[in-house]
DNA sequence: TGCGCCGATGTGAACGTACACATCGCGACG
DNA sequence: CGTCGCGATGTGTACGTTCACATCGGCGCA
């Protein structure tokens, strides 16, 4: 880790070269310079030559601070968001943010620590006064859409990897679908008496999971059971699996995200128990890790970047004008490999 | 995922109010509302309670492109990063977003795709043209160093996760001690053919680990082989490790972090070998599913909170003009878990 | 009572850029 | 041969804010 100030011993603090200085040292007027800048037609090839040049000689970056005033064109989409470490949201901005560089659009991103309505709202507060054109939202929590309305966020914005809740227009993964897929799964293999470990309770996807879990019990006739509140985190999944394998009246557990499966199957090694011999385990998200579990996990994949690319066409395109776009949700998959088995 | 526009049937572009508007409203000067949003002292508090409400009334908010302009000061702390979805990269940002919050600024993060100077550099001038007061940069590439250099970053700058190895003033994760007290760690065991898998070349780093581990051997006065170059992933721990394990002439590795470490184990599993009974592995990061692999990993943790921390805090200093900061390598620590034993 | 000071507020300018419009020279066309 | 059109360039102004300075009233003090 290094740190170094550029101008050591600079007394008088240089200002950074504007426009009208690179006009002046090209010896032609600021505007043509703008036109450089902009990429206009019409400009001699001359000219447009000894302003580049002009440009390189003095360093010159164009201020986008004044830029963005005077257009009141930010060319920034702001993102919102939550649990950044997470592999999802994190794939996600990723993708967004390759998306909207390849548009001419840069990402200003905040992060909300807590979930509660004032952190959302002055995080929100904060993204409007960068005057962004849009708006990504991967804070799946419930207070969030509250907020957007209240706050009457003038911009067209996009919420991601909710359940197509809202009205009007919606795109989303389809978490519902997702986790009847993994809950079918297991049934198809024989299990009558399945858990699931849920997200937080104010998670819009730990909602949807557990929606599409218990319908799909419901739809088979079995019992449901209350699921498990947890916080994604595998340490969690490691002490509810601790706990619950003391009863062991379940063969199979639908687990809300890889991390807390992970916990789980340490849990199972601990209790002696095999997966997928004496218990099955189903994850949701298909982190790369994954793959590599012990056993590897049978998961839900989302396909996060596609979720992220889209996001950032849909907000494009209504910039543009256009209004007509794809809202289809996108399909989970479910990946089977070897954490879950016939019931024997 | 929803999308919706705010002005549905809107015509004219409504103009957000600015700063003359809520003068008008309020019955005041428009500098006695820069006064209220500056938070400047003599203001008579009913003065302020009008302007205030006016304020509220309009939903005004400061337009930040015209402060930076005028101010020159952006509140703005450029970070360039690589490989966000790291979980430590993701974590110290975090870190930054949260002391820089605190602070009162905010953070500009652009990413680079791809390691060539190029790259870099676009990258670099990008967030130069935000007018950032203050660097961090995350991007622990060789090639940066350059870049930061020829680019003549006019800001004081940080760079995270190096090695010490430039210049001036130096605070960084002693990562080349990391690596040491690992590789110990397994020769302490017994252990006298030890291999490694490293990250990529370009990573400082992963230079950085390997180095360590080099040293350790020789002071130790073992055989040194040369190093495996990943990349980082479980799944090419997984291919080298069943590559690897055809020979098996070593009984411990030193993997360079803790995803390929976990691919390694799985490549164990395998090929019938037991961890820690055949083959002893220690992992780098301590990423939060370490403790929950199987068998629960023993690594070297980086508290990378900490380290994006103390970095915007040392900015913070440079940019009030104190000199003096700690400069100390963050020390790493070595948690020993199951993955390890004593060469039988 | 007059003077100076201070608290509270207002006025002018500047930041760096893009847009609208003005200007200028030149070739083509009737 | 005048003028029209157009390519190439220049001039004025606005964007929304802060800073430096000006103003104004009242209060304490000699």
């Amino acid at each position: 880790m290094t740190t170094e100030t550029a101008r050591p011993a600079e007394p008088e603090r240089v200002r950074a070269p504007n426009i009208r200085d690179v006009a002046r040292v090209a010896g032609v007027s600021y505007q043509t310079v703008s036109r450089v800048l902009n990429d206009s037609p019409n400009i001699r090839t001359e000219t447009l030559q000894r302003v580049r040049d002009a440009i390189d000689e003095l360093g010159y970056r164009p201020n986008q601070a004044a830029r963005a005033l005077v257009t009141s064109r930010s060319r920034t989409i702001g993102v919102l968001s939550a649990q950044t470490v997470h592999y999802g949201p994190a794939t996600a901005i990723n993708a967004i943010e390759n998306s909207a560089r390849d548009a001419g659009y840069r990402l200003s991103i905040t992060n909300i620590s807590s979930s509660d309505y004032a952190s959302i709202k002055s995080g929100l507060d904060y993204l409007m006064s960068q005057s962004i054109e849009a708006l990504v939202v991967l804070a799946p929590q419930v207070r969030v859409f509250e907020a957007i309305n209240d706050l009457q966020v003038g911009v067209p914005f996009v919420t991601l990897e909710a359940t197509g809740l809202t009205t009007s227009h919606s795109l989303w993964v389809d978490q519902v679908m997702g986790a009847r897929m993994a809950t079918r799964h297991l049934i198809d293999l024989g299990h009558t008496e399945i858990m699931h470990i849920s997200g937080p309770q104010d998670w819009i996807e730990a909602e949807a999971r557990m929606q599409g879990f218990l319908r799909e019990l419901s739809d088979a006739d079995l019992r449901t059971r209350a699921p498990i509140l947890g916080d994604w985190t595998a340490s969690f999944g490691y002490y509810a699996g601790l706990e619950l394998l003391r009863y062991r009246d379940f063969s199979a557990v639908f687990v809300g995200n890889d991390q807390m499966a992970l916990g789980f199957m340490h849990a199972c090694r601990e209790s002696g128990l095999s997966v997928p011999d004496d218990i099955s385990i189903v994850g949701f998200d298909d982190i790369p890790e994954s793959a590599h579990f012990a056993p590897p996990l049978t998961t839900v994949r989302q396909n996060f970047a596609e979720i992220g690319r889209r996001a950032v066409a849909l907000l494009l395109g209504e910039l543009r004008g256009e209004t007509e776009m794809s809202h289809d949700p996108v399909q989970p998959e479910l990946i089977v490999r070897q954490s879950t088995g016939r019931l024997t």
